[in-house]
Parts: C-alpha cells; sequence; structure tokens
DNA sequence: AAAATAAACAGAATAATGTTCTGTAAAAGA
DNA sequence: TCTTTTACAGAACATTATTCTGTTTATTTT
C-alpha cells in the first residue's frame, strides 16, 4: 500500500495523489525553492488551475507532504510500540521503526529532513507544534503505562528523546545525503544498543 | 570580536556585513524562501544593486552566511581540541564545542540548520562538500595522531561521528526551535558522557 | 429523471519578486 | 594627475507565484 493512499484515498484523489507525487520529485531533485510550479504542472500534466484548487498555495503543497510522510512515520511507530513489553523493548521500538522508516522510504525522509525548517517557518506552523505535541503526548504515555519501567525517570524529560534518537537521526541524515554509504538498517543494533546505554544508567 | 569581523574583515567590508547581519535577520524570522530582496535592502537601507555586487545573487547571500557560520564554528572546536590531550578529552571537546558554540551564537546555529539542504542542493554544493571533507579529515586526524588511544575504532568509523554527536545535535535542535526549555548547556556533561558511553565501550 | 448545486479542472491575466543593465561616484594604483 | 578598478544606485527586465474567469464533471435535491 502505497503512502499517500492512506492520507488521500480513493478514486476521486487521484489527480491530488499525482501532483504531490510529482512535487516530491521535483522538490527532492530540484530544491523546494528552485522547483516552480509550472515544473509540477508539467511533470503530472494538470493546470495551475488545479495545482491551486487543490492545495491553495506553494506552502500548501508542501505542508501536505510533510504531514503525510509524518503520518506513515508514526503509523509504524505505533506498529513497534504496540508489540513491545518493557522498558528496552520500548526504547528499541523507537529507534527501529525509525531507521526501518527512514530506510523503507528514503526519498519522503529526504524530504521530511529538509522541508521541516520551511514547514515550521510558514502559515502552518501552528499544525505541525499540534502534530508534534500530540506525538509527544503520545510516546510519553505509552513509557508511562503500567508494566513498564521507570528506567528513564533518571534523566530530564526533555532531553530522553534526543538520547534515544539522536544517533539514529544523525546517521540517517548522513545516509540520505550520501556522506556515508552503508543504509541505516546495518547499524539498527548498534544504535539502539547506544541509545540504551545512554538512558539506563545514571 | 564579532562573527562577521573573521570572515569580512576591515573597514571596506562595512556594508558587506551589514547586508549579511540584516539578511541572517530576515531568514531567520520570516524563513528563507520568504525574505525577498527588498526586505533585505531595506533592512539595511542600500540598493539592490549593491546586494548584487557583493554576493551575486540570493543564493551567493544564502551561502556566504553559512559559510560564516561554518567556519566560526570549526574555529572553536579547533580551539577545544588543541587543549585535548587523551580520546576522552576529544570527544568531550566535539560535544562541549558544539554545544557552547550553538548556546553562544544561537542565531546562527538557527540558521545553519535551516539553510543546510538550501545550500546542499544549490549551486554551491561542491564547496559545501569540499568544506565537509576538509573537517573530517582534519577531526580524524586528531583522533589518529600519537599519543591518543584506539577507543574509537571498534566502531565503524561512518558510524562515530553520529554518535557522538547526534545526542547534542538533536536537543540542540529542539532548543532551536523553542521544543524545550533549557540551554543545552545545563546537559552538556550528560551529552558528553552519553557520547562517550556510546562509543567507548563494545 | 431533471434541475440545482457544488466540486474539479483549464488557461489566460495579474502581481510579486528575483535578476540584469546602465550609469555614477568613490577608491586604488600608476 | 590620470587611469583603472571597485562600489554603489536605481530603473528596466524576466521569471514565477497567484488570482480570476469560464467550463466541465460530479453530486445532491426535488
Amino acid at each position: 500500500m502505497e503512502l499517500l493512499e492512506s492520507s488521500y484515498p480513493g478514486r476521486r484523489a487521484e489527480l491530488k495523489r499525482a501532483i504531490l507525487r510529482a512535487a516530491l520529485d521535483c522538490f527532492n531533485t530540484q530544491g523546494i525553492e528552485a522547483t516552480t510550479i509550472e515544473m509540477i504542472r508539467v511533470a503530472c500534466d494538470t493546470s495551475v488551475g488545479a495545482i491551486y484548487h487543490h492545495f491553495g498555495n506553494k506552502e500548501g503543497l508542501v505542508a501536505a507532504l510533510f504531514f503525510a510522510a509524518m503520518q506513515d512515520q508514526a503509523a509504524l511507530r505505533n506498529d513497534y510500540l504496540a508489540k513491545a513489553e518493557t522498558t528496552r523493548d520500548g526504547v528499541n521500538a523507537l529507534v527501529f521503526s525509525y531507521v526501518d522508516w527512514v530506510a523503507r522510504q528514503p526519498d519522503w525522509a529526504r524530504y521530511q529532513f529538509n522541508a521541516r525548517f520551511v514547514v515550521s517557518n510558514g502559515p502552518f506552523k501552528d499544525e505541525l507544534a499540534q502534530k508534534n505535541k500530540i506525538r509527544n503526548q503520545q510516546v510519553k504515555e505509552w513509557f508511562s503505562r503500567p508494566g513498564v519501567g521507570q528506567e528513564l525517570a533518571n534523566y530530564p524529560a526533555e532531553l530522553v528523546p534526543s538520547l534515544i534518537i539522536g544517533p539514529a537521526e544523525s546517521y540517517c541524515r548522513a545516509w540520505l545525503s550520501g556522506r556515508v554509504k552503508k543504509s541505516p538498517k546495518a547499524y539498527r543494533d548498534i544504535l539502539a544498543e547506544a541509545a540504551w546505554r545512554s538512558v539506563s544508567t545514571m
């Protein structure tokens, strides 16, 4: 099942998805600022009117792509968390779901890295902040549910997420930009182990 | 001493620095794509001709700012590394210099995060790759100089940098975007300790 | 089923913005 | 002092985002 089908399902949304696919491709190869609406229009063989009808403006397109990626990533994370039991399992779920998603959807991951700033400064920044808040809340709830240990309580709550996914994020970024060769999946276990060592001992 | 004085010294470069200061401010508050040349022109009270004379085009401005930040950051890192002795000192130097620089120059750090993608996809990508290569080479040489232990040799070389600065980078990013409150300096030692635990044991 | 309403497009017209170009003033060098 | 180069100003130009008007297709209502 394709990523876009989840956020924009059905036959009626076919053109919408085609526009988004074309936009993602252009944004990733040319850069967001360098891609023109005309390029996207040609790539999916439609009209500017259609594009603006569906997404309002360029910012709207950028944000729609970003939120679609975010949602897909969240779905995988929730899958992994649902199968986890212990605190250690939870940390692994966060690292593994992150790494696996990037490896599976490199184009979307690359775009997510690059577009975050644009979205967080543009007209959709409030919507982004809202979604981030919900995500953090969900993760926080998982780690405080009964049956899960309190190993993370030793560290400041605002620091823990960075300790856990910081290294994975950094390596994934390097991989997507071509600075390193091996897929992050090859280092999944080392990254999860490092995350665990960072937060489990004082 | 101001950051820009180092990259653009002297009386003759006064307007150049004024343009860069105005651009940095606009880029950070409005976003890079959303700031127009006209905004920058008004902010430093000059002409579009002057701006284009000094920086060629908007991309040139973006890149000039980015490279100035990069150089300032490198200077602090080299300071810290010069005073370090052991491998542990070296890891601390990387984490501390990173955290301290972000805390001291938050506006430049914020810009650096946001502009990296634009620069790495634009006409200055080769120059950026070149500078990155040199930086990596320098750090690598420090850790392989006589007298420094081989503790990092247990891990894949392409993974080590992410293990060391990943968490710090992640937290700094969160701080600059306002998602967390406490200055990264408050967590300097925890971040360095986590980095060390990640790479020092197998 | 027919009419009415709304949504989905197409493409020309418009407006905002990046870039160039031509000219002038200041500085540096000979 | 004269020449050459660099620095700047601002109008003209070109590109690109956005709007607007009209047409077609789908959906709902009666």
